[in-house]
RNA sequence: CGGGGCGUAGCGCAGUCUGGUAGCGCACCUGCCUUGGGCGCAGGGGGUCGCCAGUUCAAAUCUGGCCGCCCCGACCA
C-alpha cells in the first residue's frame, strides 16, 4: 500500500516565516507544517508534529518500562479536594487552571499528578512489601502561564512525562532515583540531544535533592553554570564558585571606620568613581522583606544577590526588597547610603566572598555619607551565607579552572520529594515490625514537546531543522526528480514498497514539483536522509543524501535498500548508560 | 499585572499621518510549458480591513471602548 505519499499528506509547509515566531524551533515548527496556534499557548500539533512526539513518546516508554515503571493513565480533570489536602490548591495560585461543574463543585486541570498518585497509592498500598513502585504516565498538563511565549517552549497544555517513585526508606528512594537518572540519559542520548544533568534548586517543598536536564540554547529560560575541565555543571539558582579576586589587596592595618561625605553619590558605581576606591572594595547593603520581616543582606560591590540562595538562607516563603521608605525608617537613611554597621533590629547576612577583607566601604546609615575602613565580622557581626550568584568570570571553586555560564531549556527534571505528600496525604505502610511509616517518594518528569524544540534547536541551518533519526517524523524522504518520467516512477515505487517491506519510516514525495521546491521542502521539515531518484539511474546509481552532513554518496539501485538501512542504522543516537 | 508593538486574502506586507474605487509578493485554481535547489507564460478565484459604538454625505483611515496575538519585565511546582 502506498500511504506515504507527500503529495496526500498534510504538510502545510511555509515558505516564509510567520511574523510571530521568534525563536528558531518556532519558526521552523511552523513553517515546516508541524504546529499551528491555536491561541496564547495552545498548539495543534498537525501531522508531522505528532509522528515525532509519538516517537519521543516511545522511547521514553520503553526506558522507563525498562527500569521496571509501570504505565497509568490518570485524569487531567481533578476535584479541587485533592489538590486541597496536600495544600498545593492554594499554593499554586494563579498558575492553576480551575471550574466548577454544573453543580458548582470545584475542579481543575492538573498541572503535575503527585496528589492523584499519591491518592492513588494511599488507597491500596498497605504493606512495606508491595514496595517499592514507581508509577508513570504521558499525559496533558495544564499550567495558566503568566507569559506564554517561545512556541513550544512555554505553553498552557503540553505533554508530560511524569513518573513517581515509593519506597520504604531513604536507601530505597535513592535506589529509584538513580534508576530514574540514568534512565534519562538512555532517553535523551537516545533522542539524539546534547544536554547536561545539573544540580537544581529544590525549591521550598521540601525536596532534598534534584537534577535538572537541560540543553543549551539561546531560547532557554534558564541558566546553567558549568566547567569543561572538571564537569561541574549547576543551575545558576544553586551554582557556586570563586569570585573574581578584588582588585586590589585591602589595606591590611587596624584602621578604625571613619565618615566621608558623599554627596548625591548613591550606586555602587557612583560611590567607587567618587571615593576611587574599586568595586570589589566596597560592600552593598540590602534591605529585604522576607515573609514580612526585614533582613540586611551584604554583599561585595560587584555581585548579584542570588535570590534562591537568599531564600534557603533564611528559610522565607516569599520576599521583596523594601520599599524606600521602609529602608528609611529602619536604617534611618535613604537607599543609597545604607550599611551594616550599627544594625541591631533586623538579622544581618553578610556574603561569604566578604570573609578576611577589610576596610572596606560601606553606606553610614547617614544621607550623603559612606564609611571607609570598615571590616566585616569586626565592625560588625551577621550571619555568614553563600548569597551572592556566580557572574561570568568567576572560576570552578576547587580547581580555578573557567566557568561558563549558559542559557538552556529544561527538558526533565528529577526530584528527591521526600514525605511532603506521605505526610499530608496520609500514605502510610507497615514495616517489617507492623509499626505505621510513611512512604518515601520522588517525582520525575520529561517535557515530551520539550525535547523535540531542543533538537530542533540544537540541528538547524539554513535551510530548516535536521532531526536526530530516532525523533524525526520519517527516517528517509524518497525524492524521484521527476515523477512524470515513468522510469523514476517505478523505480520510486519500487524502492518504497521495498523500503516499507525492510521497516523503514519512509516518505515518498511524489508530489509534481521541480525538484528545488521538493528538495527544499524536505530539508526544511528535517527528515534525515534523501534518496534521489534521477539521471543517474539509468546506469542504475541513486544518491543517497544526509541531511545533516550535507554528505551525498552515489549508491546502486539493486541494493538501496541494505544501504539506506546502514545510513540509519548509523546515525541512530545511541545510549552508553 | 507594568512597558512596547501588532491586528488589512492562507503566509509576508503596503495603504492609515492627509477620510473618497482595497493593493503587492508568495501560496491557491485553470491551461500551456518546464523538471538537479522554492521554474516560465497567460488567465482566474479569494477580504464583514479584529469587534462594537461614535463623528461624517462618506471610515481600513478620525474618536472612544473592548478583544486577540507577539516582545521586554514581573512570574515560573
Amino acid at each position: 500500500m502506498f500511504t506515504m505519499l507527500w503529495s496526500r499528506l498534510f504538510i502545510p509547509t511555509l515558505r516564509e516565516n510567520p511574523a510571530e515566531a521568534e525563536v528558531i524551533s518556532h519558526q521552523l515548527l511552523l513553517r515546516g507544517g508541524y504546529i499551528r496556534q491555536l491561541g496564547a499557548g495552545i498548539y495543534n500539533y498537525l501531522y508531522l508534529a505528532q509522528r515525532s512526539l509519538l516517537k519521543v513518546q516511545a522511547i521514553v516508554r520503553e526506558e522507563m518500562d525498562a527500569i521496571g515503571a509501570q504505565e497509568f493513565y490518570l485524569p487531567a480533570l481533578n476535584p479541587a479536594e485533592v489538590w486541597q489536602e496536600s495544600g498545593r490548591y492554594d499554593v499554586m495560585g494563579d498558575n492553576m487552571f480551575r471550574l466548577k461543574d454544573r453543580f458548582g463543585r470545584p475542579l481543575c486541570l492538573g498541572m503535575t499528578h503527585e496528589e492523584v498518585m499519591t491518592s492513588v497509592a494511599r488507597g491500596e498500598i498497605r504493606s512495606y512489601k508491595q514496595l517499592p513502585q514507581i508509577w508513570y504516565q504521558i499525559q496533558t498538563k495544564f499550567r495558566d502561564e503568566p507569559r506564554p511565549k517561545s512556541g513550544l517552549l512555554r505553553v498552557r497544555q503540553f505533554i508530560m512525562k511524569d513518573s513517581y517513585s515509593f519506597d520504604l526508606a531513604p536507601e530505597g528512594l535513592d535506589v529509584s532515583y538513580e534508576k530514574h537518572r540514568i534512565a534519562y540519559c538512555r532517553i535523551f542520548d537516545r533522542c539524539g540531544l546534547e544536554y547536561v544533568a545539573v544540580e537544581a534548586h529544590s525549591g521550598a517543598m521540601g525536596g532534598s535533592q534534584s537534577q535538572e536536564f537541560m540543553v543549551a540554547t539561546n531560547a532557554g529560560e534558564d541558566y546553567v553554570v558549568s566547567c569543561k575541565q572538571t564537569g561541574y555543571a549547576a543551575n545558576l539558582e544553586k551554582a557556586v564558585s570563586r569570585p573574581v579576586p578584588p582588585a586590589a589587596p585591602d589595606d591590611a592595618a587596624a584602621l578604625e571606620p571613619a565618615e566621608v561625605h558623599t554627596p548625591d553619590q548613591k550606586t555602587i558605581d557612583e560611590v567607587s568613581a567618587f571615593l576611587k576606591v574599586h568595586p570589589t572594595a566596597i560592600m552593598k547593603s540590602l534591605v529585604l522583606i522576607a515573609d514580612g520581616k526585614p533582613f540586611l543582606a551584604v554583599l561585595r560591590g560587584d555581585h548579584q544577590l542570588s535570590e534562591t540562595k537568599f531564600q534557603t538562607a533564611t528559610g522565607c516563603q516569599e520576599f521583596r526588597p523594601a520599599h524606600p521608605e521602609e529602608a528609611r525608617e529602619l536604617l534611618g537613611a535613604n537607599v543609597g547610603s545604607l550599611g551594616p554597621i550599627g544594625i541591631k533590629n533586623m538579622p544581618v547576612l553578610i556574603d561569604e566572598a566578604l570573609k578576611g577583607r577589610k576596610n572596606l566601604v560601606c553606606g553610614a546609615n547617614k544621607d550623603d555619607y559612606h564609611l571607609i575602613n570598615a571590616t566585616p565580622g569586626e565592625d560588625f557581626e551577621g550571619a555568614w551565607h553563600d548569597l551572592r550568584q556566580v557572574a561570568e568570570g568567576d572560576t570552578e571553586i576547587t580547581t580555578g579552572a573557567p566557568l561558563e555560564v549558559r542559557k538552556c531549556v529544561e527538558i526533565g527534571h528529577i526530584f528527591k520529594l521526600g514525605y511532603k505528600y506521605s505526610h499530608s496525604m496520609g500514605l502510610n505502610v507497615l514495616d517489617h515490625s507492623g509499626a505505621e511509616v510513611p512512604v518515601i517518594m520522588g517525582s520525575y518528569g520529561i517535557g515530551i514537546e520539550r525535547v523535540l524544540c531542543a533538537a530542533v534547536e540544537l540541528f538547524s541551518d539554513a535551510n530548516g531543522m535536521s532531526l536526530p533519526v530516532s525523533i524525526a517524523p520519517f527516517e528517509v524522504v524518497l525524492t524521484p526528480v521527476k515523477i512524470a518520467d515513468a522510469s523514476l516512477r517505478e523505480a520510486g515505487d519500487k524502492l518504497y514498497a521495498d523500503l516499507k517491506a525492510a521497516g523503514v519510516d519512509v516518505l515518498y514525495d511524489d508530489r509534481e514539483l521541480s525538484p528545488g521546491v521538493k528538495f527544499k521542502d524536505a530539508d526544511l521539515v528535517g527528515i534525515p536522509f534523501r534518496v534521489n531518484i534521477g539521471k543517474k539511474l539509468a546506469s542504475g546509481m541513486l544518491e543517497l543524501v544526509n541531511r545533516r552532513t550535507k554528505e551525498m554518496v552515489e549508491i546502486p539501485a539493486a541494493e538501496a535498500v541494505d544501504y539506506i538501512k546502514k545510513a540509519i542504522c548509523a546515525a541512530r543516537p545511541t545510549s552508553s548508560h
